[in-house]
This record gives C-alpha cells, sequence and structure tokens, in this order.
DNA sequence: CCACTGACGCGTA
DNA sequence: ATACGCGCCAGTG
C-alpha cells in the first residue's frame, strides 16, 4: 500500500466532530508527520469529496489549521469544521483538548 | 532525468 | 521559552 493510501485509511475512521494530528496518522502509520501533509496536500477537494475522506478534521498538534498557509483551501477547512459544531477563531480550534480522536 | 517545493513534530541545546 | 536539525513523498517545470 502506497504512502497516499495508508494515511487516507486512517483519516477515513476520524468521526464526525473529532479532530486528529499529523503526529498521530504518522505514529498510526509510520510515515513522518511532515509526509502526512504532503499526501493530504496531494489531495484535491474534488478527490476527496468523491472518496469521502474527512481531511478536514486534520490540524497540527496544536489544534491550529495548518492548511490556512495554502490560501483558500484553509478558509474550507474551517467552515467545514464549523458546520460539525467546532469553535474557531484565526484558524485555531477552541477547547481542542476534548476534540482529540482515540485519545 | 534533475531540482525544487510544500498541510509537521520531536529531540536537543 | 525559543531555535535549529532532520525525516524523506508526490506534483510540477
Amino acid at each position: 500500500m502506497s504512502p497516499k493510501e495508508q494515511v487516507i485509511k486512517i483519516v477515513k475512521l476520524v468521526p464526525e466532530g473529532k479532530i486528529t494530528s499529523y503526529g498521530r496518522i504518522a505514529n498510526i502509520t509510520g510515515l513522518s508527520p511532515r509526509v502526512v501533509g504532503f499526501m493530504l496536500s496531494s489531495l484535491s477537494v474534488k478527490e476527496a469529496a468523491e472518496q469521502e475522506i474527512p481531511w478536514h478534521r486534520v490540524v497540527d498538534r496544536n489544534g491550529f489549521i495548518s492548511s490556512s498557509k495554502l490560501g483558500e483551501k484553509g478558509l474550507l477547512q474551517a467552515e467545514m469544521l464549523r458546520n460539525e459544531g467546532l469553535e474557531i477563531k484565526d484558524y485555531q480550534i477552541y477547547n481542542v483538548e476534548n476534540l482529540w480522536w482515540n485519545k
């Protein structure tokens, strides 16, 4: 299985309203956290929608939306998370400690 | 084919 | 607390 496939497989397990980090996925797959980010960035919004991959539930270890560095995609991610009930200001998710998946 | 260029996180100083 | 090194994939020109 390719690194990209491994990442997708794990991301699909994250339930609505919960979030996980690049580091967590890295631990599970054995990939480096950085590579996890690379794989997600190579994922188009269109592809994610078709395969029902909840890519927006992946943030950095502090609960900060890293995709904000990319532009439009960051706004979309924040919007999708708000739709799931999360509170966000300036790309920072509030009450992160109680939102981690499997923690 | 070669050379960049990005969604990170941990250990060490 | 803040700074730096490093791991090492996929898409683009």
